[in-house]
DNA sequence: TGAAATGTTGGGGCG
DNA sequence: ACGCCCCAACATTTC
């Protein structure tokens, strides 16, 4: 059974996918596959939204696969074990797949290509999660940029020269044919979440620069989660786009920009990006952590958007900034807390959106707000909440005496927290 | 992609 | 008509 393998991994669709248009010209039957990773899966509980989106998502490809007799095949446990097994079983001839960034993958990635050129394998990898990757938006000097603003230049000047063009749509006629049965969800020792990925809103581009800091508004794409998993192609997204919405497109640029830090500065994974905030002295209250989790700070602009996430793992853009700074300026918590518990919450976590925005939100970054812009939360619900739709959406009862008084007076933890910044900056 | 403090300007009321 | 004061609105600086 001579095979060319692809492997599915944050790239879910079969339309506009790089390494798979490759690999159905490889000349051998594809054989797609998908490998349930235990050093991912250890990390979350088992009825985790995104493990049961990612599942959806490939009972989906295998529904389109199973017309033309084929099917995907799953594998759950440790990905080099997955291989060897693959390898005993079938004469693989090449091997499919897009580039993964992250420090894991990347060490995964490097592993595995080890094994198949040990055994005479040819494996190709394909960029498909970006626009421009790691290495291809550089300064003049060949170093990677850390100022955005002059990143962002850089990357729209070669992308008028860039050619975003669609792949032809897939021939499912090429996949290996063959029959074994997709697991259920019982069977992969996962249980369904009550908490569900949305269906991604391409109809709010052009008007996002109007809609975005309205909470109360659903003038969200909600296209992370479908960008983080790959269940649309980011070209896709472009090609819709075409340059109408400038502030959209530069949310995209700031996606690839935090791609490219981490990839070039893999310690901002746990450090700072700039070690002159080393020294601040964290507060770390557990139980002011707790409350700021559970959306029981006393702020409703806070309080209800702890509450959405946690209720739906989406969380608007805008409270996202006044949530962090709440977290980091007004209670002093290291911002990794906050991270963390982003990263396990949020359905579109990405390693480096996430760090990236939080050291941003904490001055900590290496192109971040100053340290001495705290948001203040009163203002706040008062610019972009006016009307309270928002708020009393996710605070049922905020208008009782059972919603708590403020956490913390915001006038005395703002000029707790500029001096708490000024004291770890001398300590340096 | 802030907020607060401080500075400046200009219009209106009033003696 | 003029100076003076008040204050809102806007601009600049500072954290």
């Amino acid at each position: 059974m001579t095979v060319t393998i692809y492997w599915f991994r944050r790239d879910l669709r079969l339309e506009d996918n790089l390494a798979l248009s490759h690999a159905l010209k490889s000349g051998f039957p594809v054989l797609p596959i998908f490998i349930f990773d235990d050093n991912i899966l250890d990390e979350l509980s088992e009825d985790d939204p995104r493990i049961t989106f990612i599942y959806e998502s490939l009972e989906k490809i295998d529904i389109k696969l199973r017309k033309y007799g084929s099917c995907i095949k799953i594998f759950k446990g440790n990905p080099l074990q997955a291989w060897k097994d693959l390898m005993d079983e079938y004469d693989i001839k090449k091997v499919y797949f897009n580039h993964d960034y992250e420090p894991y993958a990347k060490e995964r990635d490097n592993q595995l290509t080890e094994l198949l050129t040990a055994k005479g394998i040819e494996s190709h990898s394909f960029k498909d999660q970006v626009i421009f990757e790691k290495n291809e938006v550089l300064k003049s000097d060949g170093k990677p940029y850390s100022i955005f603003t002059h990143y962002k230049r850089k990357w729209l000047s070669q992308f008028k020269k860039e050619l975003v063009d669609q792949q032809e749509a897939p021939d499912l006629n090429l996949f290996f044919k063959y029959h074994i049965s997709f697991p259920s969800l019982e069977e992969l020792h996962f249980t369904e979440s009550a908490i569900k990925v949305r269906p991604y809103n391409l109809s709010i581009l052009g008007n996002y620069v109007f809609g975005r800091d309205v909470p109360s508004e659903d003038s969200t794409s909600y296209l992370g989660p479908h960008l983080r998993f790959g269940t649309i192609s980011i070209r896709m997204v472009i090609r819709q786009l075409r340059l109408k919405d400038d502030i959209f497109l530069s949310e995209l640029i700031w996606r690839e920009f935090f791609m490219q830090i981490l990839y070039h500065f893999p310690r901002v994974v746990d450090q700072n990006c700039r070690a002159k905030y080393d020294n601040i002295v964290w507060l770390n209250k557990e139980e002011e952590f707790e409350k700021w989790c559970q959306g029981k700070t006393g702020y409703p602009f806070i309080d209800a958007g702890m509450r959405q996430l946690k209720q739906t793992g989406y969380m608007h853009n805008r409270v996202r900034m006044a949530t962090a700074s709440f977290l980091i300026k007004h209670l002093l918590i290291d911002w990794r807390w906050g991270e963390a518990y982003f990263a396990q919450k949020l359905l579109d976590y990405e390693l480096s959106s996430n760090n990236g925005n939080w050291q941003w939100a904490a001055g900590t970054g290496c192109d971040a707000a100053p340290y001495f812009r705290v948001f203040n939360p009163i203002t706040q619900l008062l610019k972009f909440d006016k009307e309270m739709l928002y708020v009393r959406k996710w605070i049922p009862e905020i208008e009782t005496p059972e919603y708590p008084e403020p956490i913390i007076e915001h006038a005395a933890a703002r000029a707790r927290a500029l001096e708490t910044y000024k004291t770890g900056i001398k300590l340096k």
